[in-house]
DNA sequence: CATAAAATTTAGGCAAGTCTAAAAATTTAA
DNA sequence: TTAAATTTTTAGACTTGCCTAAATTTTATG
Protein backbone atom coordinates (compact mmCIF):
# COMPACT_ATOMS: atom_id res chain seq x y z
CA UNK A 1 0.00 0.00 0.00
CA UNK A 2 1.08 3.61 -0.81
CA UNK A 3 0.84 6.51 1.84
CA UNK A 4 -1.63 9.25 1.32
CA UNK A 5 1.67 11.35 0.85
CA UNK A 6 3.11 9.40 -1.78
CA UNK A 7 -0.49 9.67 -3.42
CA UNK A 8 -0.19 13.06 -3.62
CA UNK A 9 3.41 13.09 -4.86
CA UNK A 10 1.89 10.85 -7.97
CA UNK A 11 -1.24 12.42 -8.35
CA UNK A 12 1.16 15.75 -8.61
CA UNK A 13 3.45 13.92 -11.11
CA UNK A 14 0.50 12.76 -12.89
CA UNK A 15 -0.77 16.67 -13.13
CA UNK A 16 2.25 17.51 -14.14
CA UNK A 17 3.23 15.63 -17.38
CA UNK A 18 -0.28 15.46 -18.89
CA UNK A 19 0.20 18.56 -20.75
CA UNK A 20 3.96 18.46 -21.75
CA UNK A 21 3.93 14.66 -21.48
CA UNK A 22 8.01 15.61 -20.65
CA UNK A 23 9.95 14.78 -17.27
CA UNK A 24 8.74 16.84 -14.39
CA UNK A 25 10.97 18.73 -11.93
CA UNK A 26 11.89 18.37 -8.48
CA UNK A 27 11.09 22.37 -7.93
CA UNK A 28 7.45 21.89 -9.72
CA UNK A 29 7.02 18.67 -8.01
CA UNK A 30 7.79 20.51 -4.71
CA UNK A 31 5.27 23.86 -5.44
CA UNK A 32 2.48 21.02 -6.16
CA UNK A 33 2.32 19.43 -3.27
CA UNK A 34 3.76 22.88 -1.02
CA UNK A 35 7.09 21.03 0.49
CA UNK A 36 10.69 21.80 0.23
CA UNK A 37 12.72 20.61 -3.18
CA UNK A 38 15.22 18.48 -0.62
CA UNK A 39 11.89 16.81 0.36
CA UNK A 40 11.09 16.35 -2.64
CA UNK A 41 14.50 14.38 -3.65
CA UNK A 42 13.62 12.16 -0.50
CA UNK A 43 10.23 11.51 -2.04
CA UNK A 44 11.68 10.69 -5.52
CA UNK A 45 13.93 8.05 -4.35
CA UNK A 46 11.33 5.68 -2.34
CA UNK A 47 9.33 5.99 -5.49
CA UNK A 48 11.97 5.05 -7.44
CA UNK A 49 12.49 2.00 -5.57
CA UNK A 50 9.24 0.91 -5.60
CA UNK A 51 9.18 1.43 -9.12
CA UNK A 52 6.60 3.38 -9.18
CA UNK A 53 8.65 6.58 -11.17
CA UNK A 54 11.69 6.42 -13.60
CA UNK A 55 14.38 8.56 -11.86
CA UNK A 56 17.68 9.84 -12.96
CA UNK A 57 19.55 12.17 -10.73
CA UNK A 58 19.09 15.43 -11.93
CA UNK A 59 17.07 14.49 -14.75
CA UNK A 60 13.49 14.72 -13.30
CA UNK A 61 10.88 12.11 -13.33
CA UNK A 62 8.01 10.12 -15.30
CA UNK A 63 5.60 7.58 -13.71
CA UNK A 64 6.10 3.97 -14.81
CA UNK A 65 2.81 2.73 -15.93
CA UNK A 66 2.23 1.19 -12.46
CA UNK A 67 2.64 4.73 -11.27
CA UNK A 68 0.51 6.00 -13.73
CA UNK A 69 -2.11 4.01 -13.09
CA UNK A 70 -2.63 4.66 -9.12
CA UNK A 71 -2.38 8.00 -10.21
CA UNK A 72 -5.24 8.06 -12.75
CA UNK A 73 -7.21 5.94 -9.59
CA UNK A 74 -6.74 8.77 -7.52
CA UNK A 75 -7.89 11.02 -10.31
CA UNK A 76 -11.04 8.97 -10.73
CA UNK A 77 -11.74 8.72 -6.78
CA UNK A 78 -11.34 12.90 -6.86
CA UNK A 79 -13.74 13.67 -9.30
CA UNK A 80 -16.16 10.93 -8.68
CA UNK A 81 -16.15 12.84 -5.30
CA UNK A 82 -16.57 16.26 -6.62
CA UNK A 83 -19.26 14.90 -8.16
CA UNK A 84 -21.11 13.52 -5.27
CA UNK A 85 -20.83 16.38 -3.29
CA UNK A 86 -22.07 18.71 -6.06
CA UNK A 87 -25.04 16.66 -7.14
CA UNK A 88 -25.92 15.29 -4.14
CA UNK A 89 -24.84 17.40 -1.11
CA UNK A 90 -25.42 20.17 -2.92
CA UNK A 91 -22.03 21.98 -2.90
CA UNK A 92 -21.79 24.69 -5.15
CA UNK A 93 -18.37 23.95 -7.40
CA UNK A 94 -15.97 26.12 -5.87
CA UNK A 95 -16.26 24.37 -3.07
CA UNK A 96 -15.41 20.69 -3.61
CA UNK A 97 -12.14 20.49 -4.30
CA UNK A 98 -10.27 20.71 -1.06
CA UNK A 99 -12.80 18.05 0.14
CA UNK A 100 -11.86 15.82 -2.78
CA UNK A 101 -8.51 16.25 -2.16
CA UNK A 102 -9.55 14.26 1.73
CA UNK A 103 -11.83 12.00 0.42
CA UNK A 104 -9.78 11.03 -2.85
CA UNK A 105 -7.18 9.03 -0.30
CA UNK A 106 -10.02 6.61 1.06
CA UNK A 107 -8.61 3.18 -0.40
CA UNK A 108 -11.89 0.84 -1.24
CA UNK A 109 -11.97 -0.20 -4.97
CA UNK A 110 -15.60 -1.45 -4.07
CA UNK A 111 -16.77 1.50 -2.37
CA UNK A 112 -15.65 4.07 -5.65
CA UNK A 113 -17.29 1.53 -7.80
CA UNK A 114 -20.16 1.75 -5.77
CA UNK A 115 -20.49 5.53 -5.91
CA UNK A 116 -20.06 5.51 -9.37
CA UNK A 117 -22.53 3.46 -10.12
CA UNK A 118 -24.63 5.43 -7.52
CA UNK A 119 -24.05 8.75 -9.26
CA UNK A 120 -25.37 7.22 -12.48
CA UNK A 121 -21.45 6.59 -14.19
CA UNK A 122 -21.07 10.43 -14.62
CA UNK A 123 -18.31 11.26 -17.35
CA UNK A 124 -17.43 14.55 -16.21
CA UNK A 125 -16.74 16.55 -12.90
CA UNK A 126 -18.21 19.63 -12.01
CA UNK A 127 -15.41 21.78 -13.86
CA UNK A 128 -16.04 19.53 -16.76
CA UNK A 129 -12.73 17.49 -16.55
CA UNK A 130 -13.37 14.08 -17.29
CA UNK A 131 -13.78 10.67 -14.50
CA UNK A 132 -11.38 7.81 -15.92
CA UNK A 133 -13.23 4.97 -15.61
CA UNK A 134 -12.20 1.77 -13.40
CA UNK A 135 -9.84 0.38 -16.07
CA UNK A 136 -8.59 4.01 -15.74
CA UNK A 137 -9.34 5.04 -19.29
CA UNK A 138 -9.83 8.78 -19.85
CA UNK A 139 -12.14 10.41 -22.35
CA UNK A 140 -10.14 13.18 -23.99
CA UNK A 141 -12.49 15.98 -25.90
CA UNK A 142 -10.70 18.45 -27.86
CA UNK A 143 -11.20 21.72 -25.74
CA UNK A 144 -10.14 24.83 -26.44
CA UNK A 145 -9.68 28.09 -24.71
CA UNK A 146 -12.03 31.09 -25.55
CA UNK A 147 -8.56 33.12 -26.57
CA UNK A 148 -8.45 30.74 -29.60
CA UNK A 149 -11.95 31.67 -30.81
CA UNK A 150 -12.94 33.86 -33.73
CA UNK A 151 -14.96 36.68 -32.94
CA UNK A 152 -18.49 35.39 -34.24
CA UNK A 153 -17.47 31.59 -33.73
CA UNK A 154 -19.98 30.80 -30.90
CA UNK A 155 -19.09 28.12 -29.07
CA UNK A 156 -19.90 26.30 -25.57
CA UNK A 157 -18.48 26.06 -22.49
CA UNK A 158 -17.08 22.63 -21.56
CA UNK A 159 -14.48 23.15 -18.73
CA UNK A 160 -11.89 25.29 -16.93
CA UNK A 161 -8.24 25.45 -16.67
CA UNK A 162 -7.99 26.77 -12.76
CA UNK A 163 -9.78 25.80 -9.96
CA UNK A 164 -9.29 28.18 -7.60
CA UNK A 165 -12.32 28.73 -5.54
CA UNK A 166 -11.92 32.81 -6.46
CA UNK A 167 -12.10 32.23 -10.22
CA UNK A 168 -14.93 29.88 -10.09
CA UNK A 169 -17.08 32.27 -8.01
CA UNK A 170 -16.41 34.70 -10.78
CA UNK A 171 -17.27 32.43 -13.43
CA UNK A 172 -20.64 31.79 -11.87
CA UNK A 173 -21.67 35.64 -10.97
CA UNK A 174 -20.47 36.22 -14.82
CA UNK A 175 -22.60 33.34 -15.37
CA UNK A 176 -20.06 31.41 -17.49
CA UNK A 177 -20.73 28.49 -15.81
CA UNK A 178 -20.48 24.73 -17.76
CA UNK A 179 -23.27 24.28 -20.61
CA UNK A 180 -23.65 27.53 -21.65
CA UNK A 181 -23.11 28.90 -25.03
CA UNK A 182 -20.86 32.18 -25.60
CA UNK A 183 -20.15 34.03 -28.73
CA UNK A 184 -17.19 36.31 -28.81
CA UNK A 185 -17.86 39.58 -30.24
CA UNK A 186 -14.60 41.51 -30.38
CA UNK A 187 -10.70 41.15 -28.71
CA UNK A 188 -9.67 44.27 -27.27
CA UNK A 189 -6.19 44.88 -29.40
CA UNK A 190 -5.22 47.26 -26.32
CA UNK A 191 -5.33 44.06 -23.25
CA UNK A 192 -6.77 41.61 -25.37
CA UNK A 193 -9.77 41.57 -23.19
CA UNK A 194 -12.51 39.66 -24.67
CA UNK A 195 -15.96 41.43 -25.01
CA UNK A 196 -18.14 38.34 -25.57
CA UNK A 197 -22.14 37.61 -25.64
CA UNK A 198 -23.66 35.27 -22.72
CA UNK A 199 -27.57 34.91 -22.58
CA UNK A 200 -28.33 37.67 -24.39
CA UNK A 201 -25.84 40.15 -22.55
CA UNK A 202 -22.58 41.13 -23.25
CA UNK A 203 -19.56 40.96 -21.04
CA UNK A 204 -15.96 41.28 -21.18
CA UNK A 205 -13.71 39.05 -20.15
CA UNK A 206 -9.41 39.44 -19.54
CA UNK A 207 -7.13 37.39 -21.83
CA UNK A 208 -6.01 35.64 -18.61
CA UNK A 209 -9.75 34.76 -18.19
CA UNK A 210 -10.14 33.88 -21.55
CA UNK A 211 -7.15 31.69 -21.96
CA UNK A 212 -8.97 29.83 -18.61
CA UNK A 213 -12.15 29.03 -19.86
CA UNK A 214 -12.37 25.84 -22.39
CA UNK A 215 -15.00 25.44 -24.87
CA UNK A 216 -16.09 22.90 -27.71
CA UNK A 217 -17.33 24.74 -30.53
CA UNK B 1 -6.41 20.25 15.04
CA UNK B 2 -5.76 16.69 16.10
CA UNK B 3 -4.02 13.86 13.62
CA UNK B 4 -5.85 10.74 12.35
CA UNK B 5 -4.31 8.83 15.20
CA UNK B 6 -5.28 10.73 18.23
CA UNK B 7 -8.73 10.71 17.29
CA UNK B 8 -8.26 6.79 17.26
CA UNK B 9 -7.24 7.48 20.74
CA UNK B 10 -10.05 9.68 21.38
CA UNK B 11 -12.43 7.58 20.21
CA UNK B 12 -11.32 4.39 22.01
CA UNK B 13 -11.30 5.61 24.93
CA UNK B 14 -14.65 6.96 24.95
CA UNK B 15 -16.10 3.35 23.55
CA UNK B 16 -14.09 2.35 26.52
CA UNK B 17 -15.10 4.36 29.05
CA UNK B 18 -19.11 4.36 28.11
CA UNK B 19 -20.23 1.04 29.61
CA UNK B 20 -18.92 1.50 32.94
CA UNK B 21 -18.14 5.50 33.24
CA UNK B 22 -14.94 4.68 34.84
CA UNK B 23 -11.27 5.82 34.34
CA UNK B 24 -9.87 3.40 31.40
CA UNK B 25 -6.61 1.53 31.84
CA UNK B 26 -3.67 1.96 29.34
CA UNK B 27 -3.66 -1.55 28.50
CA UNK B 28 -7.09 -1.73 27.39
CA UNK B 29 -6.44 1.48 25.05
CA UNK B 30 -3.20 -0.72 23.85
CA UNK B 31 -5.60 -3.38 22.77
CA UNK B 32 -8.11 -1.14 21.05
CA UNK B 33 -5.63 0.98 19.18
CA UNK B 34 -3.51 -1.79 18.48
CA UNK B 35 -0.51 -0.86 19.79
CA UNK B 36 1.79 -1.62 22.76
CA UNK B 37 1.20 0.03 25.76
CA UNK B 38 4.37 2.32 26.04
CA UNK B 39 3.21 3.59 23.01
CA UNK B 40 -0.26 4.32 24.99
CA UNK B 41 2.04 6.42 27.82
CA UNK B 42 3.54 8.16 25.12
CA UNK B 43 0.47 9.42 23.69
CA UNK B 44 -1.34 9.67 26.75
CA UNK B 45 1.21 12.66 27.96
CA UNK B 46 0.26 14.32 24.46
CA UNK B 47 -3.33 14.39 25.04
CA UNK B 48 -3.23 15.29 28.83
CA UNK B 49 -1.02 18.18 27.14
CA UNK B 50 -3.78 19.01 25.10
CA UNK B 51 -5.97 18.97 27.76
CA UNK B 52 -8.13 16.21 25.83
CA UNK B 53 -8.00 13.45 28.62
CA UNK B 54 -7.15 13.79 32.16
CA UNK B 55 -4.47 11.67 33.19
CA UNK B 56 -2.08 10.99 36.15
CA UNK B 57 0.24 8.28 36.40
CA UNK B 58 -0.72 4.61 36.74
CA UNK B 59 -4.09 6.03 37.99
CA UNK B 60 -6.14 5.22 34.55
CA UNK B 61 -7.74 8.11 31.92
CA UNK B 62 -10.94 9.93 31.28
CA UNK B 63 -11.97 12.09 28.65
CA UNK B 64 -12.26 16.06 29.47
CA UNK B 65 -15.69 17.95 27.93
CA UNK B 66 -13.17 18.83 24.92
CA UNK B 67 -12.26 15.32 24.22
CA UNK B 68 -15.50 13.88 24.88
CA UNK B 69 -17.18 15.86 22.41
CA UNK B 70 -14.33 15.21 19.85
CA UNK B 71 -14.62 11.69 20.15
CA UNK B 72 -18.50 11.70 19.92
CA UNK B 73 -18.11 13.78 16.48
CA UNK B 74 -16.05 11.00 15.69
CA UNK B 75 -18.80 8.47 16.14
CA UNK B 76 -21.70 10.02 14.97
CA UNK B 77 -19.41 10.32 11.61
CA UNK B 78 -18.61 6.87 11.22
CA UNK B 79 -22.32 5.91 12.19
CA UNK B 80 -23.89 8.33 9.62
CA UNK B 81 -20.93 7.02 6.65
CA UNK B 82 -22.15 3.75 8.00
CA UNK B 83 -25.94 4.47 7.20
CA UNK B 84 -24.63 5.95 3.93
CA UNK B 85 -22.86 2.85 3.09
CA UNK B 86 -25.61 0.89 3.36
CA UNK B 87 -28.47 2.66 2.40
CA UNK B 88 -27.29 4.52 -0.79
CA UNK B 89 -24.73 2.45 -1.58
CA UNK B 90 -26.24 -1.29 -0.65
CA UNK B 91 -23.49 -2.49 1.36
CA UNK B 92 -24.24 -5.53 4.15
CA UNK B 93 -24.28 -4.28 7.57
CA UNK B 94 -21.47 -6.75 8.02
CA UNK B 95 -19.22 -4.71 5.34
CA UNK B 96 -19.20 -1.02 6.52
CA UNK B 97 -17.42 -1.12 9.36
CA UNK B 98 -14.15 -0.91 8.17
CA UNK B 99 -15.11 1.71 5.60
CA UNK B 100 -16.18 3.62 8.35
CA UNK B 101 -13.23 4.11 9.99
CA UNK B 102 -11.50 5.97 7.22
CA UNK B 103 -14.31 7.55 5.92
CA UNK B 104 -14.98 9.28 9.81
CA UNK B 105 -11.68 10.74 9.87
CA UNK B 106 -12.68 13.19 7.08
CA UNK B 107 -12.53 16.80 9.12
CA UNK B 108 -15.20 19.44 7.21
CA UNK B 109 -18.17 19.88 9.39
CA UNK B 110 -20.16 20.89 6.50
CA UNK B 111 -19.96 17.92 4.48
CA UNK B 112 -21.23 15.97 7.49
CA UNK B 113 -24.42 17.84 7.93
CA UNK B 114 -24.91 18.17 4.79
CA UNK B 115 -24.58 14.10 4.55
CA UNK B 116 -27.05 14.61 7.87
CA UNK B 117 -29.56 16.01 5.81
CA UNK B 118 -29.18 14.11 2.65
CA UNK B 119 -30.20 10.80 4.66
CA UNK B 120 -32.75 12.30 5.96
CA UNK B 121 -31.25 12.50 9.76
CA UNK B 122 -31.04 9.12 10.36
CA UNK B 123 -31.47 8.19 14.31
CA UNK B 124 -29.75 4.74 14.14
CA UNK B 125 -26.95 2.95 12.40
CA UNK B 126 -26.99 -0.48 10.53
CA UNK B 127 -25.94 -1.56 13.43
CA UNK B 128 -28.82 0.03 15.73
CA UNK B 129 -26.28 2.25 16.99
CA UNK B 130 -27.76 5.43 17.63
CA UNK B 131 -26.43 8.55 16.03
CA UNK B 132 -25.57 11.76 17.89
CA UNK B 133 -26.84 14.92 16.59
CA UNK B 134 -25.07 17.72 15.30
CA UNK B 135 -24.36 18.80 18.60
CA UNK B 136 -23.31 15.64 20.32
CA UNK B 137 -26.28 14.61 21.87
CA UNK B 138 -26.84 11.02 21.81
CA UNK B 139 -30.29 9.13 22.74
CA UNK B 140 -30.46 6.41 24.56
CA UNK B 141 -33.23 3.57 24.80
CA UNK B 142 -32.54 1.02 27.07
CA UNK B 143 -31.87 -2.23 25.67
CA UNK B 144 -31.62 -5.56 26.82
CA UNK B 145 -29.83 -8.45 25.32
CA UNK B 146 -31.62 -11.89 24.63
CA UNK B 147 -30.11 -13.42 27.76
CA UNK B 148 -32.10 -11.49 30.10
CA UNK B 149 -35.68 -12.05 28.49
CA UNK B 150 -38.28 -14.77 30.44
CA UNK B 151 -39.62 -17.33 28.12
CA UNK B 152 -42.60 -16.49 26.38
CA UNK B 153 -41.50 -12.73 26.05
CA UNK B 154 -41.58 -11.58 22.68
CA UNK B 155 -39.55 -8.58 22.10
CA UNK B 156 -38.22 -6.71 18.77
CA UNK B 157 -34.34 -6.80 17.88
CA UNK B 158 -32.77 -3.20 18.26
CA UNK B 159 -28.82 -3.24 17.87
CA UNK B 160 -26.05 -5.53 18.31
CA UNK B 161 -23.21 -5.54 21.21
CA UNK B 162 -20.97 -7.00 18.82
CA UNK B 163 -19.94 -5.86 14.94
CA UNK B 164 -17.67 -8.61 13.82
CA UNK B 165 -18.29 -9.80 10.12
CA UNK B 166 -18.36 -13.49 11.20
CA UNK B 167 -20.76 -12.75 14.06
CA UNK B 168 -23.33 -10.18 11.93
CA UNK B 169 -23.05 -12.59 8.67
CA UNK B 170 -24.51 -15.37 10.94
CA UNK B 171 -27.10 -13.40 12.40
CA UNK B 172 -28.01 -12.60 9.10
CA UNK B 173 -28.39 -16.22 7.99
CA UNK B 174 -30.25 -17.25 10.74
CA UNK B 175 -32.68 -14.17 9.87
CA UNK B 176 -31.86 -12.22 13.40
CA UNK B 177 -31.63 -8.93 11.78
CA UNK B 178 -32.51 -5.68 13.23
CA UNK B 179 -36.39 -5.23 13.80
CA UNK B 180 -37.13 -8.63 13.50
CA UNK B 181 -39.59 -9.91 16.17
CA UNK B 182 -38.58 -12.49 18.23
CA UNK B 183 -39.86 -14.86 21.59
CA UNK B 184 -37.68 -16.98 23.81
CA UNK B 185 -39.07 -20.22 23.77
CA UNK B 186 -36.40 -22.27 26.19
CA UNK B 187 -33.09 -21.92 27.88
CA UNK B 188 -31.84 -24.83 27.94
CA UNK B 189 -30.15 -25.88 31.45
CA UNK B 190 -27.32 -27.33 30.00
CA UNK B 191 -25.38 -24.50 28.15
CA UNK B 192 -27.69 -21.69 28.62
CA UNK B 193 -28.20 -22.05 25.00
CA UNK B 194 -31.76 -20.34 23.91
CA UNK B 195 -34.58 -22.13 21.96
CA UNK B 196 -36.50 -18.50 20.20
CA UNK B 197 -39.01 -18.42 17.44
CA UNK B 198 -38.65 -15.99 14.81
CA UNK B 199 -40.66 -15.47 11.47
CA UNK B 200 -42.48 -18.93 12.82
CA UNK B 201 -39.23 -20.82 12.32
CA UNK B 202 -37.79 -22.32 16.25
CA UNK B 203 -34.03 -21.72 16.25
CA UNK B 204 -31.55 -22.06 18.39
CA UNK B 205 -28.95 -19.90 19.79
CA UNK B 206 -25.27 -20.03 22.15
CA UNK B 207 -25.70 -17.91 25.30
CA UNK B 208 -23.03 -15.69 24.05
CA UNK B 209 -24.91 -14.88 20.51
CA UNK B 210 -28.03 -14.45 22.88
CA UNK B 211 -25.39 -11.67 25.33
CA UNK B 212 -24.97 -9.68 21.96
CA UNK B 213 -28.63 -9.13 20.20
CA UNK B 214 -30.07 -6.31 22.24
CA UNK B 215 -33.71 -5.78 21.69
CA UNK B 216 -36.61 -4.54 22.97
CA UNK B 217 -40.01 -5.41 24.84
C1' DC C 1 2.22 -7.44 55.85
C1' DA C 2 5.56 -8.99 52.63
C1' DT C 3 6.30 -10.69 48.31
C1' DA C 4 4.91 -12.11 43.75
C1' DA C 5 2.43 -10.85 39.70
C1' DA C 6 0.53 -7.56 36.74
C1' DA C 7 0.19 -3.04 34.92
C1' DT C 8 2.37 1.08 33.68
C1' DT C 9 6.00 4.13 32.68
C1' DT C 10 10.80 5.32 31.20
C1' DA C 11 14.79 4.81 28.24
C1' DG C 12 16.65 4.36 23.97
C1' DG C 13 15.77 3.49 19.08
C1' DC C 14 13.60 3.25 14.42
C1' DA C 15 10.88 4.84 10.07
C1' DA C 16 8.37 8.38 7.55
C1' DG C 17 8.25 12.87 6.15
C1' DT C 18 9.80 17.41 6.67
C1' DC C 19 13.26 21.33 7.09
C1' DT C 20 17.70 24.39 6.58
C1' DA C 21 22.22 24.88 5.02
C1' DA C 22 25.80 23.45 2.20
C1' DA C 23 27.67 20.89 -1.78
C1' DA C 24 27.29 19.32 -6.49
C1' DA C 25 25.44 19.32 -11.10
C1' DT C 26 23.26 21.56 -14.80
C1' DT C 27 21.86 25.49 -17.45
C1' DT C 28 22.36 30.16 -19.01
C1' DA C 29 24.78 33.83 -20.73
C1' DA C 30 28.67 36.77 -21.24
C1' DT D 1 33.69 28.31 -23.39
C1' DT D 2 34.15 29.80 -18.98
C1' DA D 3 31.79 32.11 -15.08
C1' DA D 4 27.49 32.99 -12.90
C1' DA D 5 22.94 31.64 -11.85
C1' DT D 6 19.78 28.11 -11.09
C1' DT D 7 18.42 23.60 -9.94
C1' DT D 8 19.02 19.53 -7.53
C1' DT D 9 21.00 16.62 -4.16
C1' DT D 10 23.29 15.56 0.30
C1' DA D 11 24.01 16.18 5.27
C1' DG D 12 22.28 16.62 9.54
C1' DA D 13 18.32 17.48 12.44
C1' DC D 14 13.44 17.55 14.06
C1' DT D 15 8.53 15.58 14.93
C1' DT D 16 5.13 11.95 15.22
C1' DG D 17 4.07 7.54 16.35
C1' DC D 18 5.63 3.11 17.18
C1' DC D 19 8.66 -0.63 19.31
C1' DT D 20 11.52 -3.57 22.92
C1' DA D 21 13.64 -3.95 27.20
C1' DA D 22 14.19 -2.40 31.69
C1' DA D 23 12.56 0.09 35.73
C1' DT D 24 8.84 1.47 38.66
C1' DT D 25 4.33 1.39 40.72
C1' DT D 26 0.14 -0.85 41.88
C1' DT D 27 -2.50 -4.92 43.00
C1' DA D 28 -3.15 -9.44 44.43
C1' DT D 29 -2.02 -13.34 47.39
C1' DG D 30 -0.19 -16.27 51.08
MN1 LIG E 1 -10.57 19.15 -7.72
MN1 LIG F 1 -12.58 18.89 -10.54
MN1 LIG G 1 -18.76 0.59 12.97
MN1 LIG H 1 -22.20 0.74 13.54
Amino acid sequence: MNSYTEENYLKSIYHLSVPTDESVSTNSIAASVNTKAASVTDMLKKLADKKLINYTKYQGVSLTEEGKAIAINIVRKHRLWEFFLVEKLHFKWDEVHELAEELEHITSVELIDRLDKFLGNPKYDPHGDPIPDSTGCIKKDELIPISTLQPGQSAIIMGVREHAPVFLQYLEKMNLTIGKQIKPIEVIAFDHSVLLSVNNNTVSISRDVAKNILVTI
